[in-house]
DNA sequence: CGGTATTGTCAGTAAAGACTGACATTACTG
DNA sequence: CAGTAATGTCAGTCTTTACTGACAATACCG
């Protein structure tokens, strides 16, 4: 894991290294690096963050020059973010500049960014995987009739193949009671109940 | 999401393409897809996903022939796998092969990478943000004491980090309770369960 | 204990992914 | 509705990551 602490990452730039500043920095710097620890780009982690802790929105202008990003950069992270319900839009009304900023509870962004992943992602490759069950089945199913050396390899492959998509299919189930209890009083509750129950290892 | 539906993966080869060989490649190749979406690369999806529908344990020879990759990749890769107690070694006695197998119940294998992604990156991650948290208490309440003019920014950028970090201890206790309850039949109950509840969005 | 089959390592290279900045487009302003 | 300030796009370049294959280390064998 990276996160090394340099000195700060503003003071690259021109500008002063504030005690803020540097505060900002570090954390900015660790949601960096666990965003691509899990598969989503670094900056959009690290504008994200800034988002975060940002006292009011901000333009894309104070972005770049806080990150020291390129505004080609910041433009489409702040598309992916958008994308993701991460942040939103802020208009000042007959304003030229758009603003922007986050959500401020983070279990409430969590929720979004699970709805997303499930949307995007979980329900797509469960779509394939029973085309591609029923397609071994059905192989399966004319390798025997044909009585095949490998029927039996064939039966077996689609019998793997079932239980996976068997498991995919639970873990939409369990994905979406989450969503359900999400960030409400009632997720509330379930975070509270999952302190009391017993450690897992 | 690729995924392409290429003839065969393993036609590329010399090898004929029999009926199994591209069921097998097309879950193969889907799993391969996945791991790369979650932080995970794909070699090591593949020999995953082709393991775990082997019939019986496979040696490094015949994984990297079917899958057309070398040697030094399939080697790095299994050893990824093994990190993660995604597949196990299998001796036969006095014999000079290496053989692998993969966990037959995605429950089970899926409980160990949570365990272990806890363990590695969500357990580390919170101990940084504990350290951040208090660096930025420390720093806000000198420049409290010294009445400066960014006390109030500092103040509110240590609640939101405070905050943060209140998410994730308490999204660790979230998987703690997953874990707790895991691939037994109490986790079978809660699964049942999620069928149930009413589903989110 | 030398011979050989197998796995491990890692420098160099190939592929993928991210970033920049010039240009295009959009949207307010006078 | 021309002028300008801002955002959007994307080809080219740079950075990171993954993969290969030659060499090294290990483990069984006679």
């Amino acid at each position: 894991m990276p996160a090394t602490i340099e000195p700060s990452e503003s003071t690259m730039a021109d500008k002063p290294a504030t005690a803020l500043t540097e505060v900002e920095d570090r954390f900015i710097s660790l949601w960096g690096d666990i965003s691509a620890l899990w598969g989503v780009n670094r900056s959009v982690g690290r504008i994200h963050a800034l988002l975060f802790l940002s006292r009011q929105p901000l333009d894309m202008e104070t972005i770049t020059e806080r990150l020291q990003i390129s505004h080609g950069n910041c433009s489409t992270s702040i598309r992916d973010l958008l994308a993701w319900n991460s942040i939103r839009r802020v208009h000042g009304p007959g304003e030229r500049r758009v603003l922007y900023e986050s959500e401020q509870d983070p279990w409430t962004w969590f929720h979004a960014c699970i709805r997303e992943r499930r949307r995007r992602e979980v329900v797509p490759v469960i779509d394939q995987l029973h085309e591609i069950s029923d397609h071994a089945k059905t192989t399966a199913d004319v390798a025997d009739a044909k009585r095949s050396a490998d029927a039996k390899d064939l039966k077996q492959a689609h019998e793997r193949i079932a239980r996976f998509t068997k498991f995919m299919d639970e873990f939409k189930d369990l994905i979406d009671a989450f969503l359900a209890v999400g960030a409400g009083p009632m997720g509330k509750a379930l975070r509270m109940a999952a302190k009391v129950l017993p450690k897992g290892k």
